[in-house]
DNA sequence: CAAGATTGGGTTATCGTTAACCCAAAGTGG
DNA sequence: CCACTTTGGGTTAACGATAACCCAATCTTG
């Protein structure tokens, strides 16, 4: 604790080249492993830098170098568990090559989304993760295109776009509930969820459900909400909706696991078994989606998984055709005990 | 699509001043709003770099001005719902004024944490923002002080360091959930958890817990795991673990809410009734605390808030005494119905 | 032992912006 | 009408590091 305290003007390369008796290319080349030092030099620059305290301005040696080590990831919420959970992924892939993730929030909205491209941009990132799904604003798309900065879609598989595209197809994951549903006997669905003309993929979801429940001879309600928050509550709130509209249908689909397991608690509240009454399933699982006595049937998307694989795409060649790079993850229904054979 | 699709050489503040005939500095000037500059002037400036699709280049500015939009967030886990929850009013309070984090995962590890305040400093932030409750090496320590960034200890409010701390008393939360059971008149408890000897928030916090039960007169066994993921099945395996080694404890703290609704699986699934038999506290609340017949009863801590207070500390002025600018968050015990008074 | 190759570094010129000054022309007041 | 302030900009020199070359001394080889 009796260390200097004071901020001292802050240490530069040329100050290590000054303290060892060499010019400041030498320590550079050493400090980065490149040129020819003999070990002895290399040694003494090691030995000084460290002594020192020098710490490397990557804002400058970006700007010399016309690289950095900061890649940008767009998602809509940093602390909804889906989109957390993806970011895991692509820090673990990013982080041990030395890149530092910028994050920001789009909650959905284009605006934010324009104007965060343009701060990430202003950065000049080594590469652009943006999650896809919501409509991108026609400047937002031409900058993207003018910037030459490698960009990765994530999330929003049915619809590639930019330099290519890692996620799942929301559409089939909606196909999968509604397979379920149909091959237990359950033809009378019903959708829940919120802000669906915000969030695309979700609403493709539903779209996917709808209509594999109709050309099925099945039948589809939706109850959605456009602002509620997507928890547990709002899927309460919802269910007790849908309950006060009428009769309870056979099967519920909702838009994730949080408002599913809302929902079933309206359901119990309401006396109406799951899954002997009414049937559910979810969307991605979460490790919570286990709650105490029932086991929410759900959609499992790898979302670890996702935000690896979008991560390494950032570093896989470009598809110079007009395939775009398209990578999807495979869905499968987890086992849980919130759908049964009806009879 | 017919847009022009080279990546034509960057465009900077030079290409806008020529274009409009003027010289960089006051295409400079008008882009920030200092100086005087015409409104005419100005009014062409900001046209021709609209047409232009001039995107400014945030590392020259800030390596010329010194002064960065980035704030680094050092937290342990980016998918763990408590350290995203956090981010999110970190995110909140700091996207407005424009700056943009920066995130690294430390997974407790003071190794990681020293090479991450390494990369951060390199990226000369504006402030930094770092989650207490790790053995900080002495080199980081140094680096930190020395470097004359502002930084804000997170999380960990029992032990105030860096330029100031913002958190909570794990300590406290510790000691409310001992009282808790307590006061119900369940003197016999269990603390559940893992990874205490990284994350030594938690580890006070059975600490608060174990110490203020011994107090009483009551007692406190602890169920622990150096390695095992903090989630839902990790509580499911300790609490078996538990219930092999003897009778079942009347009251168990769990590390999170997560391991509480595993470890209430588990009890359930043994037979033992909660709360009449065991009662059961966790820690954290999340939005899927009330699970669906049982609303775990759980000590919540108000993540966004703590880190919106986190970001604005970063803004205000240091303190000059020794007093650490501590701030802590209150905490409180949800209504829930898994502890109950015995008799 | 002459001639080319290798070793171990140094020079110079940017990278794109901004800080700190400077300065002409136009306006202003007594 | 003269001294003085504004107005509206321009000049120059960093910021800290790197790319692209260059060059003297030493080594090697036939």
């Amino acid at each position: 604790m009796s260390q200097e305290l004071r901020p001292r003007r802050t240490i530069t390369i040329s100050d290590v080249a000054g303290a060892v008796g060499v010019s400041s290319m030498t320590v550079s080349k050493v400090l980065r492993g490149t040129g020819r030092i003999s070990e002895e030099t290399r040694r003494r620059v090691l030995r000084m830098a460290e002594d020192l305290g020098y710490v490397p301005n990557l804002l400058a040696g970006a700007l010399s170098s016309q690289t950095s080590t900061l890649v940008g990831v767009l998602i809509p919420s940093i602390s909804d568990q889906v989109y957390s959970g993806v970011l895991g992924g692509i820090n673990a892939v990013l982080t041990p090559r030395g890149i530092t993730c910028l994050i920001g929030e789009t909650f959905f909205d284009p605006e934010n989304e324009a104007r965060l491209v343009r701060m990430m941009l202003s950065m000049k990132p080594a590469g652009l993760i943006i999650t896809g799904g919501i409509n991108r604003t026609e400047p937002t798309a031409r900058l993207l295109l003018q910037s030459g900065v490698r960009t990765v879609q994530l999330w929003d598989g049915d619809n590639p776009e930019l330099d290519c595209t890692v996620g799942l197809s929301h559409l089939a994951a909606g196909k999968i509930a509604a397979e379920t549903f149909l091959s237990a006997g359950l033809p009378n669905a019903c959708y829940v969820g919120s802000e669906l003309q915000r969030d695309l993929c979700a609403a493709r979801r539903m779209q996917g459900f709808a209509d594999t429940m109709a050309s099925a001879g099945g039948n589809c309600r939706a109850i959605t909400d456009p602002d509620l928050p997507r928890n547990a509550e709002s899927g309460q709130i919802l269910t007790e909706r849908l309950l006060a509209s009428g009769p309870p249908p056979s099967a519920i689909h909702y838009l994730n696991d949080a408002m599913a397991i809302g929902g079933m608690r309206a359901l119990i509240a309401a006396g109406i078994g799951v899954p002997d009454q009414t049937a559910v399933i979810g969307f991605n699982g979460t490790s919570l989606r286990h709650s105490i006595r029932t086991r929410l049937t759900t959609i499992e998307v790898p979302l670890h998984e996702v935000g690896a694989r979008a991560a390494n795409a950032l570093s896989r060649p470009i598809q110079t055709d007009n395939a775009y790079g398209l990578d999807l993850v495979e869905l499968r229904l987890s086992e849980g005990n919130t759908v049964r054979r009806s009879n």
